[in-house]
DNA sequence: AATGAATGAGACTTCATTCAT
DNA sequence: AATGAATGAAGTCTCATTCAT
């Protein structure tokens, strides 16, 4: 029989719900391969080794959709403004309502980004640069304010998105994600004053 | 000789090296004890464990000034947003400028409290519910945006800066942190729109 | 291939032989391993630690025969005597022949006992109190010396044989076993006055 | 300062009391130092090593009072049954009533002797041999039954008193000794019928 | 391709012993 | 002589990975 690919999403689901569950170093093959429903050896058929399976879930939470954002910085026939709505938008589509995939991302992501080879943190250079560009765009227009470095400003929303979709899955408040993204624009486009 | 505070103090600093650059699980106590410039044993007379030591850090670093935002929190003589703004450089006073603690702050922070007892978990739902309490005196005397919940706003606040500060520290964006701590504050309050 | 009953065994017999030889502190689980023909590892598949090891040994000890004590106890068909002389036997039947066993038990019992949760000393427990009911029977009968307390006779007897059977083993008496139970038994019986 | 004796009694007494309490193997150092009221680093001025702790305790054990079996054995104005009566009082004469090293005796002594140069292991021969000629000789003289072999004899009864006064100090069998030898003594003469 | 028992390198931790004070 | 912090060798146990079936 040739490798199922069934088999091969099992273990990539089994594993974000593991190692959003212990974290990376303590989840354990074993218990991936039962939860998968497979066996510990099955586990290397389909990835080289453990550090393999985390580059997956990257891989693929960045095939998702994240790469959309470089097409989508590039358009010509929407305002910075929207750009930058429009990418608060991708991210949440990509990780909100996944409670797991949202736990690896917040956790595993510094950890993950340190070790690894050029090809992911390429990836994620692009879309920040693509992010960065975009508020550049807005600066050059006058609706983004001009005293914000872009880098500044790009960390700064990624990380108040990151912490608040971790904390709204690991604490109990709601999961209406809808309102959430509502709230997260308003606060990136016009602070907290009034 | 009694116990040494330095050699106490060695180990608590070479610790935060070793874990910010291996991350806690990858942090073999035997380079810890390498780097601290003590024998492997010896660090078993100052911590109970491995976890103890993270512990201790995360205990110093909670002491060292965190605790200061209740008493700051509650006082009168300071509007709601000269407080926030106090709160805010707290953080900053507590962090800025020491590069391994704040990776090892970024990235353990999550793990720890998952694993942690009541007592320092308890500490930072002090802390957030503090800091919760600045944002709704503001919103009841109109100054800050009633629509926005609470704890949206803490929770974006907090990873904001953490992700900020660790970029900071990680790529090679400068050290100037009054200037960033101007620009964060001037985020937080007006967004990015000019 | 499922866990293998040989590899148990061999497990189980090499950590009598070893434990026999430098006493279960000094036993190390790399001796055992490499006696018994397995990796180190292999003794956590089928034992979850040292102690497990130990405690197993005295298990199997335990469930091979001596348990039969109890039922024998009960017997009606028999008279004090022909219970107690089959006790004895019970006891030889159970260790004599296997050297490295009665150097363990008679070495390690002490301490295990003092370990052990209720399982094994309520064993114990129960095989002493049948022990115990023999005589008292034996003494209501009128054919045991009614002025013995029970308990004096069982640890007397209990220790004279252990005595006799480590230092048969571990000193070079031979090893006529049947000629030995014998004198034990008229001891037993008798004393060692003519 | 000179060495001191009472520091060394204190020390002799304290490793008595916590090797009883854990075994010898389980016995810290540190443990022994805290209870004799010294420091861990004076244990070596008054012994090489742990192991030399224990040879002491066995050697005063025999100073105590064990040699005196040899000019025992050789009294001509005793009867061997008086002679293998006033062996058995020597023992007790030496042990009982001493709870701690009751416990010692009896969980060391095999381990004791198998590691053991020749010096406590001559000392126990001899010991066992002056045992031996008493009941020979009450063989020659027709008090003691021929047919058992003076070594089962000597294990039994010297297994059956180890094993009785542990029993007695380790569950609560009380504490009347003078009574317990006089149960121990018919036993050995008589056995256990009527 | 699947299995899961076996492997063994490597980590943490203990504790008898040393030695500077 | 006394102290007790420091040492480091040694031991138990874990777990990612392999491989015979």
């Amino acid at each position: 029989m040739a490798v199922s690919v069934d088999k091969e999403q099992a273990i990539h689901k089994a594993a974000i719900q593991v190692i959003s569950e212990y974290g990376f170093h303590k989840a354990k093959m074993a218990k991936i391969a039962e939860v998968a429903g497979v066996s510990a050896g099955s586990l290397y058929t389909y990835y080289s080794d453990k550090d393999h399976i985390l580059d997956r879930i990257f891989e693929v939470l960045w095939k998702k959709d994240w790469a959309g954002l470089m097409p989508l910085a590039a358009r010509e026939d929407l305002s910075p403004l929207e750009k930058l709505e429009a990418a608060i938008d991708l991210i949440f589509d990509v990780l909100a309502g996944d409670r797991n995939l949202i736990i690896v991302f917040a956790n595993e992501f510094n950890n993950f980004m340190k070790n690894k080879e050029v090809s992911f943190a390429r990836h994620y250079t692009e879309f920040q640069g693509a992010f960065l560009s975009i508020l550049t765009e807005g600066q050059a227009q006058g609706v983004v304010n001009p005293h914000l470095p872009g880098e500044v400003i790009c960390d700064f929303i990624l990380g108040g998105i990151r912490k608040t979709l971790y904390e709204r899955v690991t604490s109990d408040r709601g999961n209406d994600w809808a309102i959430l993204r509502t709230h997260i624009k308003a606060m990136i486009r016009r602070g907290v004053l009034v």
